[in-house]
DNA sequence: GCCAACGTTGGC
DNA sequence: GCCAACGTTGGC
């Protein structure tokens, strides 16, 4: 059982666009970081828990929690010109990027801020990747004593 | 295989 | 808008 943390800009995707979907489900398309795609491609399993995190906005964080609904397939958006993650060396045949779907859990009735979980940078969060320096990765596992932990931070 | 140039990410 | 960090590309 693996937990994960999936990031995304609110004002490409939030959580509260997730929440309006049907069946409060959408596929994360997009991630175009191998990295990150062999994550979902290789170790995302139908049911697991991830959190959502808001990036790049007013005030970044974990917004809440959605669960994996329909493991990796190809990410159709890859073939489409006119999409703006676009990949021309994907190839319908042999397609390099995929998505899975994810499902809305819990939307926080307060975000876990970037700031909270950087309080506690140099104790209970001292490995925890989100903050390590540099990270970028959009799509990331997270270890189990950290998910508890944020968890209890609600 | 090396590495410089370039593009992207994401917090501030 | 700035800038550090990182990934990718492409010439050699």
């Amino acid at each position: 059982m693996n937990y994960w943390l999936f990031k995304s800009e609110p004002n490409e995707f939030s959580i509260e666009a997730l929440e309006k979907m049907p069946r409060k489900t959408e596929h994360w398309d997009g991630v175009r970081n191998y990295q990150a795609r062999n994550f979902m491609r290789d170790e995302m399993r139908k049911g697991e828990l991830g959190f959502f995190y808001h990036s790049s906005c007013a005030e970044p964080g974990i917004v809440g929690i959605i669960k994996i609904s329909k493991e990796a397939y190809p990410d159709h958006t890859a073939f489409d010109p006119t999409d703006k993650h676009f990949d021309p060396k994907s190839d319908p045949q042999a397609p390099r990027w995929f998505m899975v779907n994810v499902t809305l859990v819990e939307k926080f009735r307060e975000p876990i801020t970037l700031k909270t979980l950087k309080s506690y940078a140099d104790r209970q969060l001292a490995d925890f990747r989100l903050l390590a320096r540099g990270n970028r990765l959009s799509v990331m596992p997270i270890e189990k004593k950290h998910w508890k932990f944020i968890n209890s931070l609600r």
